[in-house]
DNA sequence: CGCAAAATTGAAGATTATCAACATCGGTGG
DNA sequence: CCACCGATGTTGATAATCTTCAATTTTGCG
């Protein structure tokens, strides 16, 4: 049972801070419990020390151990196809659920792996079963967290569909600055955390689609782009074209 | 606690037959648990009157009142835009689990539709989580069957961020047979229970854009296309182009 | 400061969406 | 039993969008 670690003593910021501390309690497994059984999970969750950006969390085929929620940081899943090309299957922001695509035979389906430097807590999958069925509000959250995980599966499926690269850019920018939003960061400046490569990849597009998507939005005035920072100037704006209500994207005339 | 309904003394096929006698045990909640327990399950379970094609189980907003899986006919899930155009989120085949798109806050952002006849089986997800939580197996079952329905979701993106009309089809076809296959189901002879306009939804493709792939298709001789009976020919050719190992599909010289 | 990776921009070619006409299927009623 | 009708599906032509190949610029970091 090596709930602690050498990491213990190590007091870097994020680290070994109780779930009853923790800014994201709500969005995490830790929403709506009593401050008693918030002890219990903290006493299964590693907190681990952070990861380098492009370190690996598991590999395909590996089996479950654990399930992982960011802290501080992002996370990409990514598959890899016959032909080894990657797959992007989601972005993984702090607060977010990493891990499920195990729970079907126990065997990861996919890989993931760290965008920037990354903190997490890691939560063993037999415990949390075992402290779930004692803690009926950690089930019900268990569900609700899960039930999250879904949805933003269903909102990138919402996104891929759409056939206008521009309203797929529009839907993901919409979608981040709503994440963002949602554990406390400014949603009009978003600092990026992954690649122009890693984005169009995600939303089944060529990279230079993407590259152009992003000057063509700002040449609209819908966002503002510098690097990878993006700034969404006219809101209101970037919803409709994302949600399909602007007809005809025409160019300028002349 | 309306467990039974009018419905026991009707006898209809399909109606009334155990979990312990049901083809689809191993997929759906019943896999891999005790006759006794078994018993525990039947009891919280609804099994209804077979819908007729275009009924609706739930609708976008509705609270979450039971999760159901679908025992005959097919089903698919949709979402509705804000210019209330209908997006396909789902197809879901005997033993799949419906309804976990309201697990995140209670409630349903999906509508489901059956698209053939169709029975099910209905579960009232209150009785679940109480039966769960005494029934270690069904915990533990409930967990896979969740990652079943997740494994699904990435399969979809999957299909949705290739570029070529041609492998979202094949892809399409390809996953629907190991799915037949999995119930028990011919994996060569798909009777499809979707229009084709459902299939370029689901797909994000225009309708002709469809029509044309399986005319291409089956001219390729990899399968053979009788209005919504697709035969799967060439199983290999099917998958070389699903899989994108297929690197230049010209057309024949001339 | 310089280099490699990341990102932008340009031009050409290919694929798909769209509009439109036509064929086919399934069910209903004569 | 056949004919009709609407819904469903197929096919054709055109225009628009995206991908691809290529060159260039910018960024980030040692």
């Amino acid at each position: 049972m090596a709930v602690m670690e050498a990491v213990t003593h190590l007091d870097l910021p994020g680290l070994r801070r109780s779930c009853a501390r923790c800014s994201l309690q709500q969005l995490c497994l830790a929403g709506g419990m009593s401050h008693e059984d918030l002890d219990q999970l903290d006493d299964i969750i590693r907190q681990r020390r952070p990861l380098g950006a492009g370190a690996r969390l598991f590999r395909m085929g590996q089996g479950l151990d654990s399930v992982f929620v960011t802290r501080d940081g992002a996370v990409k899943t990514v598959t890899f196809g016959e032909n080894g090309d990657e797959q992007i299957i989601g972005f993984h922001l702090p607060g977010e659920l990493i891990g499920l695509d195990a729970l079907a035979d126990g065997k990861h389906r996919c890989e993931a792996v760290a965008l920037t430097q990354t903190s997490l807590c890691e939560i063993p999958f037999a415990q949390l079963g075992e402290v779930a069925a004692q803690i009926p509000g950690l089930q019900q959250q268990l569900m609700r967290v899960i039930g999250m995980s879904v949805g933003r599966d269903q909102d990138h499926k919402e996104i891929l569909v759409r056939r206008q690269a521009n309203e797929r850019i529009a839907l993901f920018l919409h979608g981040l600055s709503a994440r963002y939003k949602a554990i406390g960061r400014d949603p009009v400046r978003l600092q990026l955390p992954m690649s122009r490569i890693d984005i169009a990849n995600y939303l089944g597009l060529a990279l230079e689609t993407v590259s152009r998507g992003f000057t063509r939005l700002q040449d609209d005035g819908l966002i503002e782009v510098r690097g990878r920072q993006v700034e969404l100037v006219d809101t209101l704006g970037l919803a409709r074209l994302a949600h399909g209500l602007v007809e005809a994207p025409k160019l300028r005339h002349g």
